[in-house]
DNA sequence: TGATGATTTCAGAAATTTCTGAAATAGTCG
DNA sequence: CGACTATTTCAGAAATTTCTGAAATCATCA
């Protein structure tokens, strides 16, 4: 390894990591060297750095470019791929939480849709319907959140997350003054169906 | 299998679906057999309707159990232990992301601090620390965001959740009010940087 | 077109993870 | 205590994933 301790710490954890989340070493460090170089890297320079195979290396980078987590550049009058990370470190983010979701929840929410349309002509597998029903519903309005959230700018995002809860504070000053949409709960205990306005 | 349709076609799902989270398919099949069910399950009824072995029926159930999602129960009269997922969906989806948070973004916070410490002497790794700060940042008002989601009630965060950006509406109605405080961004870009000579 | 070099593919090797059956352990009841 | 049942552990088998080197493909330039 041609790295300098610091390089060579990140890389290694980044690597472990990669297996708590769906990907592999080879794949997380080649991502942890590539997000805190400073240039781009080509596919020999990365061999070089980590010592994986050549062809780990073009398997590695064709996952990433799956993921769309990696930017491929040319340099004048060099033939080879060179490859960054967005700038951006929000981009990384959006990124990956799209990929994530198109392929951890999607799925999951059309076979949620599906076996809700079976409906059981006798009333058998109450429960298990009744079940799904709901987790349908949570899922729908988690993702229905986030790809709403998604369509704001990152300074206005950024605005909402620092503020956090507070928000609600201010949400009922406002109300005092607009009225509030009532929010339509994903099957959520029959508890809340009163006036939004209240305090805690 | 003992399944009805609907109940086997959810499990399988599940079992798929494991893989692509951090979880094998096993105890993908017991958890999607457990939140279906409308009793609590022993190990031997999961051996039965899965058609697993004993011994891997009770890892998975450990295993469940070590992500905090499974309960336990006793029947009067049966030494046997049987097994239930929560009744409140929105306390297995807390659960799942505390765990998740806890195995796989602290330990990566905990490192790019221990990485923030080592500041080399001299101004190499200029860079990577500069990235490594803006990560840190990030991770921070994310999992800071998060947390303070946490401590609100169930219903107060489902209100949250379906309004989705229309709070920032509100908030402006608020902040003509009420002055609001300003953001502290995770040093993030000013937005669009320069252009990039990439390709797809 | 042919030479050169970059990149990908792919079959099998290596490593890792999952799963099983058998044995060990733990707990309860008479 | 001893018989009985429930549960866990664990070494090795089976399955899956990752990794490699060699060969094939692709692209560029003279």
């Amino acid at each position: 390894m041609n790295l300098t301790p610091l390089q060579q710490d990140f890389v290694l954890h980044f690597g472990e990591m990669g297996s708590r989340w769906g990907i592999n070493r080879t794949v997380g460090q080649i991502y942890a060297l590539l997000f805190l170089s400073a240039e781009p890297l080509n596919a020999d320079d990365i061999v070089d750095r980590l010592g994986f195979s050549r062809s780990n290396v073009s398997m590695g980078l064709k996952e990433l470019q799956s993921w769309r987590l990696v930017r491929l550049k040319h340099i004048p009058g060099d033939r080879r791929d060179y490859f960054t990370t967005p700038e951006d470190l929000w981009e990384i983010v959006r990124t990956l939480v799209d990929e994530r979701k198109k392929r951890e929840i999607d799925p999951t929410l059309t076979k949620l849709r599906e076996l809700q349309m079976q409906k059981a002509a006798n009333g058998a597998d109450a429960h298990a319907h009744a079940r799904i029903a709901e987790l349908a519903a949570l899922i729908e309005l988690l993702t229905g959140w986030y790809d709403d959230m998604n369509t704001l700018e990152t300074d206005r995002l950024v605005q909402l997350l620092a503020l956090g809860s507070r928000v609600l504070r201010l949400i009922e000053t406002a109300g005092r003054v607009v009225p509030l949409p009532q929010a339509k709960a994903g099957k959520g205990r029959p508890s809340a169906a009163e006036p939004t306005d209240q305090e805690d």
